[in-house]
DNA sequence: CAATAACCGAGACGGTACGTCTTGTCTTGCG
DNA sequence: CGCAAGACAAGACGTACCGTCTCGGTTATTG
């Protein structure tokens, strides 16, 4: 969990204020992080994280039941509840771990190959075990929940979006709707490949559409 | 249903070995509805496949379970077992009902407004109640099971997609590689503002997709 | 369950009407019990009855669960729930299955050898295992909980008293207020003994006791 | 609490080895009872008391519950804990107390008339809020758990029967099996009318009973 | 023109998981 | 250390649906 999301650890109580689950620098030392209020068990969230992650995989969405996941992290029931409203929520917090770890953009000095690099590193993402899965059933379960929907829009995609957008925009040196043109896109064609068509992101097609918008 | 569609008349038990739920002419003279082989009561089946549109719009995929369509279409549970699977199995016969009638190209003498037509038919289908969150509930649990995810692709959309490429190829007189091509680059950002941006795909938007990929 | 009482078979539904759980004669022939009314499963029934019965003796009735009772009696939770509100109402039934066989005064001819022998037989009702362990629970929930006095009074208790004071006045041939009177000085001793003093009703106890109130 | 009675006070660590939590001279000044050793804190143990007598007629036994205790008691579960093993400890806490300060024979010159005196402070004590409340619960309780009955019997009730003897024995003037058999004739149909019948105890009906057996 | 077989409604059944509740233990600061 | 606060593992509670299984009561051919 990133230091700048308080999603897991500061739950549903104080209600989601949130704006930035994908923080530009998710890495910046806060030692504020010490700041750890509650008592927490911080060793309770991880293993209920990383049950999940797993179930996720074993048995699919419809088959991760909350019981399920209290019994293999060795956790109470209650202790999940606690602390989120629903599965989720826990894969939320998952997707939003895996990607502040593995959907950054190469740092500072700006480079138009950062784009290619990162539409790279995003078909990476959304195709591959588990962050993809997260995703793709967060994705999927949008669509059959609008408290799901609303989660995953204004606590990541948003946020994601918006980041994005500014890369790009200083990567190439472009405006703004520019940016968000480009982007848009780049990445329909890989929902649509991954959600839609179900066919696999490799790097060979991802070359291709790149080639295809933005100038190698 | 098509009659040309065994799906939901003759269940699971015959295995679907329908090859083309949408048919290019759904609409052929059936006096053979009457071989109507079993007893199976016609008012039950439209119950069921009514209830289960009416439950899905006011309580979500999640809120529809097969006994409460089983108590609003007056119906026994078993009823619902003989014929259908799952819910998922219900309203994929209600996908292929409602595509049958509002998924068509135009008739015969092949014309390159076609395409321009029936993308913007295909947004209203997409976009718009119920048939449109029917496919998107399927669309969206194809992503959490398996069994949901074959059974859209092989029993809809991909009839759908080597149709839609037919007859983008005749109406435009490209070759198929091409015409496989354009629909993506059309249908991608559909799907990509439908799925993962929800946004509506207001008629002004497919207008300005449009232009972007084949001249008016 | 005694035919006359419809405890069990038809819940809380038609709300307990029932005016004699304990029927002078409850094995009356009633064929017409076979008018069953609902599909209930007989067999569930009786194993639940069982069940309850021998966790109540194996672990008392704290230890007692619904999960527990649907374990053992190798039925569904909802089963139980669906016929009996609460393990109170469960052990109820087996109350007035065991009262029924166990608690019955002498046949017709009237005799004032009847109430020693009654007395006998309540004094071993009371004192001994299972009946005596379910009627002493009951009597002790019944101090902790409204709902459990209520039931155990209209709907055994109080048929009990009337039933005995009744055969009483015939078997001494005295007037009803004295038959309650001698009954109240006999029961109340034994209850003391066993609820309070918590000490075994022997026979020979009990014969001290009759001979102090009743010629022999 | 009496002073002689350290069952709150040095709780069940030193296991209970108290033989007359009904002393004689409860008021007997015990300067020891500045052996106040530990850092227990009074107002925690008093609060604690009276809000679960409070919570006891409020909610009844089954409704009592330790947190809840706590709560009303502005104290944390862990002090309950620390002090006390159970809500039943806490309850017989508060008998032992109620029964030292209501529950007593007059004073020193004996007389004949002590007893029916007792006698209507017992009936008095049985029957009314909120002392006879909590020994009416704990005596329920004794009959579904073999540790309360264990408690209340050898911890209370022997101690109570013993005075009661020893007092009966020379307000009358008779021996002690006598003493016995006569109180049993009048607290056996009190404990019946109370426990079983559950009706009042009214001073009108007490001194009938002791017309029948006690001389006026 | 019965009989016989499938369908139908109703709903009980054995199950699984839900989300809530309470228990009794443990840990973390404050005084 | 006692204490308030409260997280924790454990597990029962009562509810909702699941998918299977009778039960009788219609139809609707078919022998």
């Amino acid at each position: 969990m990133s230091p700048t999301s308080n999603h897991g650890r500061s739950p549903h109580r104080p209600a989601r204020e949130d704006a930035s689950a994908i923080a530009a620098q998710p890495r910046t030392a806060t030692g504020s992080s010490s700041a750890n209020s509650s008592r927490r068990s911080e060793a309770a969230r991880l293993a209920v994280l990383n049950a999940a992650d797993d179930l996720l995989v074993e048995h699919g969405f419809e088959g991760l039941t909350i019981e399920g996941i209290a019994a293999a992290a060795g956790v109470a029931k209650q202790t999940i509840y606690r602390w989120w409203k629903s599965k989720v929520d826990i894969l939320f917090d998952n997707l939003v771990l895996d990607a502040g770890s593995g959907l950054v953009w190469p740092t500072d000095p700006a480079d138009p190959a950062d784009l290619r690099a990162y539409i790279h590193r995003f078909a990476a993402f959304l195709g591959t075990e588990p962050a993809g899965h997260v995703l793709q059933a967060l994705l999927g379960h949008a669509q059959l929940d609008p408290r799901t929907a609303e989660l995953l829009h204004t606590g990541f995609l948003d946020a994601l979006r918006a980041r994005d957008v500014a890369h790009t925009r200083t990567a190439l040196g472009i405006p703004e709707d520019e940016a968000a043109a480009l982007l848009d896109a780049l990445l329909a064609p890989l929902y649509h490949r991954a959600l839609v068509l179900r066919l696999p992101l490799d790097p060979a097609y991802v070359d291709g559409l790149l080639d295809q918008h933005v100038p190698r």
